[in-house]
DNA sequence: CTTGACCTTAGAGTTTACTCCAAGGTTTAT
DNA sequence: ATAAACCTTGGAGTAAACTCTAAGGTCAAG
């Protein structure tokens, strides 16, 4: 059994950000001490473990929820519920990779177009570019 | 001169979309009625399109003050001021882009283990490695 | 017996970019 | 005259995931 700060610093999080996950219900002590404190359990500390890789690779605190959910119920559940979740996860990931490289596109554009000199910001290409209403097309131009 | 409503319709934002820009200086009307209505300049519709056009390739508020600023004094600006602006923002998306590429590939290879069928989750692949202490390398793992 | 390190709760603050609401004033049309 | 469609202000609410503060209780050492 662990305190709440012993089991903080063994995965290096917040007191704070234990007691925050045990009011989103992610993880709730297996116990409590006739003096209040959280104790936490062996068993609390792998959630813990789980919880922080399932953060590392880009689940949200409500995806690493419904995962949990799954997982103290495993045996009524299928793989296939367990994929779902992460499927959904990839695609989002995947929107949000293809909205960055939109940006990145037009951001490289931006930067390759201006010399980037001590010349005076009158006729800078980006400025000019950003006043342009012609310019949203070359954030949705394909035919590079 | 256009007033609030007028511009909003105009650029397809909300009201208070421009009055919160104004709050953040970003978008001053030029000037007030004596009504007290805001009655915006074709200078101002002209910069909105420039907030605008920056907001999709990327910018936050802030980025875009920034941008602003340096146009209204641009005289005074070199094109070496608006290039960093850019270059940075190009360095944050890139960081973003590499940090969701790293989720991308853990996500890819969860789901690629998992059979996602009707099988009971007891022995879920997914679930085993969330599970495995181990399983942080897999993010780490460059030598596919 | 007091100091310091620990723990408790409730609640507010952070960030970003809005969005909504209430209560009221203004303008235009019928 | 009155309704509809505008406009004003100030302030609260939203999402996400914490982080911090205040005021106080607990525990071990010196």
């Amino acid at each position: 059994m662990y305190r709440i700060g012993e089991l903080a610093k063994q995965f290096d999080v917040n007191t704070d950000t234990l007691r925050y996950y045990e009011k989103e219900g992610l993880l709730v002590p297996s116990s409590v001490a006739s003096n209040g404190y959280r104790m936490y359990s062996s068993a609390d500390a792998k959630t813990l473990g789980v919880i922080l890789r399932a953060k590392a690779i880009g689940f949200s605190l409500s995806d690493i929820k419904t995962l949990l959910s799954i997982e103290v119920d495993k045996a009524n559940k299928e793989c296939l519920d367990v994929k779902l979740v992460v499927d959904d996860k990839l695609d989002q990931v995947n929107a949000k990779i293809d909205e960055l490289q939109t940006f990145q596109r037009s951001l490289k554009r931006l930067s390759d177009a201006c010399c980037g000199g001590h010349e005076s910001a009158q006729d800078c290409t980006i400025l000019q570019a950003l006043e342009s209403e012609s310019f949203t097309i070359l954030s949705e131009c394909h035919h590079d």
